[in-house]
DNA sequence: CTGAAAGCGCTTACAG
DNA sequence: CTGAAAGCGCTTACAG
């Protein structure tokens, strides 16, 4: 392909001016500049992208962490990244953890082979201080995902008011025996929704059995599974908080399946707020998370963070959380 | 950071020897080989990906266009591709031409500046004349999407087939009037599928009315949207086939709300065999296709031409449709 | 307004 | 087995 010294050729002039007229530089005779304009486009000249990243010590592209990205919570989230990137010059590179520790930090290793000029955490399986020196290398905002002890940018919602307010609709609709799959890792964001989910259940004086809480549960199927375990106790819970509307999904589904009425013998409150919730019947009672408007505010923070260079400041988004009651419940 | 010269410098070698054991090349010392591992350790030394790249004239990427990343079907593709590009040593970038034409140029301009190595589209705004001159540029495997003039591997679905057998399908319930809202662009794809339509209803002599059909229709508000066209009408059809599961979803749930029964009194198809069309109710009747084994495929052909450097060569893959009756028909 | 020169950080013949 | 040199294709001081 052409370079830039072919188009110089071409024209008599040097590559400095063929530079200057690529990069719109003032200063430049405008006769001259049309004839190089020219000249690029008869050659179909396009700057090489690879020699810009190197002269330029940056390469407009920016690495998003996710989980899964067949998550509608992630493709949405995925969606409004991908939308600001485009707008601001910026190249986006999809990175799925698969809920894998290693694979997320091989995907940080973007950051220190200057792959990326940004890392965008919107999933976490590492503890901090395994991410932390990563911090080293360029900027790292978190989306959805959060830690106390990260000094870096994060977008995010209260968890623990989502756990709460979830639970604490399905106790003011009576229920006493409340089962909870919300998940309760390592990780801040699960662990403040569970404590949510235990604010308001010692609040109201209720306790929570040991079998009734489900860890690390995700997908449509693992719903499945849920429901079984629960359909098979004896004396079992009467509803259920599930950790997003997949495995909400899951469990209706399931629970129509056998006979067990939603939400009759069985209340089931989701999480996200997916277009799934409100296509399925009964409907899914939910919290709703504002995806788009967390995936838009982490791609416009790392994007002004790459270009003002300026030292990473710590601040915290909080979006507001939003209970959805629909037929579920 | 730490470049190359550094670690020279620290153990004494030449930046030959260090580049030599990055690379992994035989013919260096053994215990030389062991001095520069530690000290590209201590000075946390990774290469640099821009200077590799523009001396490699290579830059281990894909690109992946498609039209809409929150539409179920894209996201599996995606995820699969994502899966394969990582095992094969790939970054992916993900490219959202949002049904616009201008858009998806812009994204084949990242094969122009040698941005990437190769383009996967997975979706088509485009005439094939407009994609042609970029193929000179570097390989470019079409998923999903098709067009007869293309000479590219293209991974696909016989979408004639699809229509065919989603139409022949509700003709044997014994359906005369039936409605098609799969789209009939100038895409070679939506274009199949019409004709698949079309010859199942002329086989049986059935007449398709012009009001019947609704091109251009995506996502589940459009699916609502189409339903109450059809409410609206006087001696409307009693089925339609939906060009997508997303659209079908749509118009079933806006006909429960309006008490309108599926499948007695509408009865719908739906496309992809997304995991939302076992979960609503009624179950959609669809046409599996076989996103992962897409996505898979398209993906090992595109690292595959960008290693072995050989001319690309046409081919086609096409895989198999099939047809998945639940209770919306 | 314009150009010669240096350099971004690597890798690969080439010579030894 | 090892190193000096060239060069990938740009852009940016610097000098004019």
């Amino acid at each position: 392909m052409a370079t830039i010294k072919e188009v110089a050729k071409r024209t008599g002039m040097s590559p400095t001016t063929v530079s200057r007229v690529i990069n719109n530089h003032p200063y430049v005779d405008d006769k001259k500049r049309k004839i190089v304009l020219e000249a690029m486009d008869e050659l179909g000249y396009v700057p090489n992208s690879s020699a810009r990243r190197l002269r330029g010590q940056k390469t407009n592209t920016i690495a998003v962490i996710i989980s899964r990205i067949v998550n509608p919570f992630f493709s949405h989230l995925v969606d409004a990244m991908e939308m600001i990137a485009g707008e601001r010059g910026y190249q986006l590179i999809l990175c799925d953890s698969r809920l894998d520790k290693e694979r997320e930090l091989r995907h940080l290793e973007l950051l220190k082979a200057k792959q990326v000029d940004g890392v965008i955490l919107a999933s976490l399986q590492n503890d901090w201080e395994t991410i932390k020196p990563f911090t080293k290398y360029g900027p790292i905002v978190m989306c959805n995902e959060y830690d106390r002890r990260a000094e870096v940018p994060m977008v995010r919602c209260n968890q623990l008011e989502g756990g709460y307010i979830g639970t604490r609709h399905l106790i003011d609709k009576g229920h006493t025996k409340i089962a909870y799959a919300g998940g309760a890792d390592r990780i801040e964001l699960t662990r403040d929704r569970w404590h949510g989910f235990q604010k308001a259940m010692e609040e109201s004086g209720l306790t929570i059995p040991q079998e009734w809480t489900f860890p690390s549960f995700y997908g449509i199927e693992d719903g499945k599974n849920i429901f079984h375990r629960i359909y098979a106790m004896q004396d079992g819970p009467t509803a259920i908080f599930a950790g997003g509307d997949e495995v909400a999904a899951g469990i209706i589904k399931e629970a129509k399946r056998f006979h067990c009425r939603v939400p009759d013998d069985l209340a089931v409150v989701g999480y996200d707020d997916q277009p799934l919730a409100s296509l399925i019947d009964p409907g899914i009672t939910t919290i709703h998370q504002p995806m788009q408007l967390m995936g838009t505010r982490a791609m416009e923070i790392m994007v002004d963070m790459i270009k003002n260079q300026r030292n990473v400041t710590f601040r915290e988004d909080i979006l507001p959380l939003e209970l959805v009651i629909r037929q579920s419940t």
